[in-house]
DNA sequence: GATAGTCCCTGTACCAAGTACAGGTTCAAG
DNA sequence: CTTGAACCTGTACTTGGTACAGGGACTATC
């Protein structure tokens, strides 16, 4: 399989799988004799999980952890501990947006809309207290 | 007041006052004699107003487009647009990581942890369909 | 065997939204 | 006048890719 045969049947962009290889994600494959990479299903294995993981959220720190796992050997716990622990960042940002969510609806319902040249929500931002960080 | 006191005051990091400066949304403040920035209370309602902006989670795209309200003239109605869109954009945002959440906590739950050298959270990854992108 | 068209090669630059640092200068206090 | 903190500039780094320029390889057709 060449890259562009890998990156359809893996769903990734062609660029990415070059990038993957960078990063140390996607192991280098053999060449041909002018120098294109040839893949092979194993490859095709490995590049659909690193894309799966990133679906899920997590970051390639993350799925490079998760790969050490797969390549040196693993518990269901070691991958039930990283699992939970990422359930538990992405319910952070949950909270977080919440939060933010509503001090911004908080915010946007002081104003009234309108032609009028002035704004609480400019106010608020100028002037007043507006909440907490993410 | 210099660049760190201004910082200081504004809650921003003394770097991010000079990339402000050069992404345009602050104005390039008087120098002193040997090149030091001198700024003044505009230049703090300013930054504090960007900076809130950021906390409120406007990108500075977004941020610039205040701005330009703010410099030439604005409607409560402008501004409210502005701010609903965004809001918008966090309700989008929540939505994605709570199916996120949702998938992950379903493959979280397929794993029973322990010692065994199995998990059926990395043959999901590498096997099955495990939902939509965010 | 030539040629066209598609794919691939490398290196590099770009995005957001800052942060950090090196190497040099200025300011303010003592 | 000296010291030390704060400041100056330019540049590199981060994450997770994407995009492009300028060239080479592969495949099919004539």
């Amino acid at each position: 399989m060449r890259r562009g045969e890998l990156a359809d049947a893996s769903g990734c962009n062609i660029e990415t799988v070059r990038f993957y290889e960078r990063a140390g994600l996607l192991p280098a494959p053999p060449r041909s004799a002018g120098g294109h990479r040839l893949y092979n299903q194993d490859h095709l294995r490995r590049l659909v999980f690193i894309r799966r993981s990133r679906d899920l959220g997590f970051t390639l720190e993350e799925v490079r952890g998760l790969l050490e796992l797969v390549d040196g050997g693993y518990t269901c716990g070691e991958v039930q501990t990283l699992t939970l622990k990422h359930l538990e960042n992405i319910q952070g940002k949950i909270a977080d947006l919440r939060r933010l969510e509503r001090t911004l609806s908080d915010v946007a319902s002081t104003c009234a809309g309108g032609t009028v040249p002035e704004c609480p929500v400019i106010d608020a931002l100028f002037d007043k207290s507006v909440g907490g960080r993410a």
